[in-house]
RNA sequence: GCCGACGUGGCUCAGUGGUAGAGCAGCUCACUCGUAAUGAGCAGGUCCGCGGUUCGAAUCCGCGCGUCGGCUCCA
């Protein structure tokens, strides 16, 4: 048993898949049926239709749901043998059905189950009746590949939420909403942080004004600062790179579509590529800054590098996913015995990092090769097996909580990837840890062993934060906009209530710019009220008003984001505690 | 890239074949104000683009671009 059949909700969502199902059954005849699992928060039928269906079409079936809700048929579970059961969906005009059960393993036993004149194939458990399912609503219509296999039959696939009780569905549909006012997209628009210009500048390209630009020096120089504490080293390398690198790397071979275009050199006869990563740069650096003894090693060459990737137009969202990207990516050169322990400083910079975000709400995955035929994996089995037994062993001596995914290797070697997810539900990678025996032997890296004898050295790959982008968004969801002080891109806005006090609030402005903060003015000639009321909405941390009382008194009063105001207090104790808050 | 939806001023949205609308934002003027919206006035749109149907297209049709939700892929 998996943790989805653990799961409350999992036999009355698959009821649901079932009722919706039938429901499309009896609208559609003709209708050929592939599968209909719950998942989390609700459930999803696969169908291919005879004709398209619309969005207006989600009502009917919705209504249809009910009427057979209503019926209250019992759902009964039967067994057929395999001969009897491939005649019966064969009969039905079901080829998906007949696909699945020819796939299922020859012992398996084969159940179906049953409501009114309907059945499906399936192992169940589900609800006793129809009556029971009575909370759902359907919520969107979506293409699927039959199989997951792009190279397969697109199925259209309707996705629904069900509960138990009308309370549980209302609070589901409102915290879906309130999952929209945190969306990094639309928080990034109403904070000024960043905008999208898709026909100017191209689709998936963000530009940064100077409120997001300032989020993104802050996280930067932070883990910047970390990382040279743990002792890695920065390098730069360039955008461009000879095309021939890619070729010998792999990258030509197994990551080529997701590289822009070559640009081409016509005069000299070479094409360039915009970097998609960092490793073969990193590897050229190794390999052209002198020979290298095992002394040298484990040598951890970081950098701050934005990268192009030609995602496919319909796997662009926001800062989560982009075409152009910074990661903060780090190249470890070290010897085999070495993976454990570089392995070990890499994850406790990661989670010191992750933790000064407050992030707490991430799995770590050991993301393995697949299966996949023609593969997009680089040939080596020896190599592959040395290096996810490194990484795995790397895992277990660190104490790591891990789950295992076949197929999410990256083509060079298996992967520890940080997974968290957006407000929206959907799953990214940040931090990642990555083991390659494969590109170094490839682009010649080599090193002198303490034996005279010549080695290559193996390389971990790692982001922090994986990309400033990507990272950015989260943080923006994560925090909904709300940053703490030391991260917000305005720290402190100066309110003077009438014109009579701007040279006071230029002289508050000019001591916190000189204790490093980042500090406006709200010079306007408007009323305080509005001003408070938009510093509220940009979510700055704290607002300092700035009176004739308190210039009389030799004070300033603040004003803290979300709690109002703090009263009067001396700017030197307002600049301690915006010290101790900074640092906190 | 594939399936579906959508594209009207900076933002949110109304307008389904007959001269383009609202609120907020913006600008101007007055008010100089004590902790979440002062008032009045003004201005702003190739209705995503190109082609077609029509006496007439924001509205109907086709193609393209982009955005959104999925799928595939991924930091």
């Amino acid at each position: 048993m998996n943790a989805m059949e653990t799961d409350a909700y999992h036999s009355l969502r698959h009821s649901a898949a079932h009722l919706m199902a039938q429901a499309v059954g009896d609208l559609f005849p003709g209708v050929k049926y592939a599968i209909g699992p719950p998942i989390e928060d609700g459930f999803y039928y696969d169908f291919e239709f005879p004709e398209p269906i619309k969005e207006e079409d989600l009502e009917r079936i919705e209504a249809r749901m009910r009427e057979l809700s209503d019926a209250a048929l019992p759902i009964e579970r039967y067994e057929l043998d395999r001969d009897r059961a491939l005649a019966e969906c064969r009969d039905a005009h079901q080829p998906y059905k007949v696909e699945l059960i020819n796939d299922l393993p020859d012992d398996e036993v084969l159940s179906f189950y049953r409501q009114g004149n309907w059945a499906d194939l399936c192992r169940g458990p589900h609800v006793s009746s129809t009556a029971d399912v009575r909370h759902f609503k359907l919520l969107s219509i979506a293409g699927a590949y039959w199989r997951g296999n792009e190279k397969n039959k697109m199925l259209t696939r309707i996705y629904g939420t069900a509960w138990n009780t009308a309370e549980e569905l209302q609070a589901y549909l409102q915290r879906l909403e309130e999952a929209k006012k945190r969306d990094h997209r639309k928080i990034g628009r109403d904070l000024g942080l960043f905008v999208f210009a898709p026909e100017d500048v191209g689709p998936g390209i963000p530009l940064f004004l100077p409120r997001g630009e300032a989020l993104r020096h802050t996280m930067e120089s932070y883990v910047r600062e970390t990382q040279t504490r743990y002792g890695y080293e920065h390098v730069w390398t360039a955008h461009l790179v000879r095309e021939d690198l890619y070729r010998t790397s792999g990258h030509y071979d197994n990551y080529k579509d997701v590289m822009f275009p070559a640009l081409v050199d016509e005069e000299a006869n070479v094409s360039y590529r915009l970097k998609p990563m960092n490793c073969p740069s990193h590897m050229t650096l190794f390999n052209n800054s002198g020979l290298k003894s095992y002394r040298d090693l484990p040598m951890r060459m970081a950098e701050f590098a934005t990268l192009y990737r030609y995602e496919k137009s319909g796997e662009l969202t926001g800062l989560t996913r982009v075409r152009s990207l910074t990661q903060d990516d780090c190249h470890i050169f070290c010897t085999e015995d070495q993976v454990g322990e570089e392995f070990g400083l890499a994850l406790r910079l990661i989670r010191e990092v992750l933790g000064r975000y407050g992030f707490h709400n991430y799995r770590v995955r050991l993301s393995l090769r697949g299966e996949e035929p023609g593969g997009k994996y680089v040939a080596d089995d020896e190599k592959w097996t040395r290096a996810t037994e490194a990484l795995r062993r790397a895992l277990e001596e660190n104490g790591v909580e891990y789950y295992e995914a076949a197929g999410e290797a990256a083509f060079y070697g298996p992967k520890a990837d940080f997974q968290t997810k957006d407000v929206l539900g959907r799953e990214w990678t940040a931090s990642t840890i990555q083991v390659d025996f494969i590109q170094p032997a490839r682009l010649g890296c080599r090193y002198i062993a303490a034996d005279g004898s010549e080695q290559t050295p193996v390389v971990l790959h790692r982001a922090v934060t994986g990309s400033t982008e990507r990272f950015l968004g989260l943080l923006i969801e994560h925090y909904a906009g709300a940053f703490p002080l030391w991260l917000a891109p305005v720290q402190v806005m100066v309110v003077p209530i009438a014109d009579a006090q701007l040279p006071r609030a230029q002289e508050v402005a000019e001591a916190l710019k000189q204790n490093g903060y980042r500090v406006e003015i709200d010079s306007r000639s408007e009323r305080v009220g509005l001003k408070i009321r938009e510093a509220e909405m940009q979510k700055l941390p704290y607002m300092v008003v700035i009176g004739k009382r308190d210039i009389e008194n030799g004070v300033v009063s603040v004003r803290k984001r979300g709690e109002g105001d703090l009263g009067a207090m001396t700017l030197e104790s307002f600049i301690n505690r915006l010290d101790e808050e900074r640092s906190a």
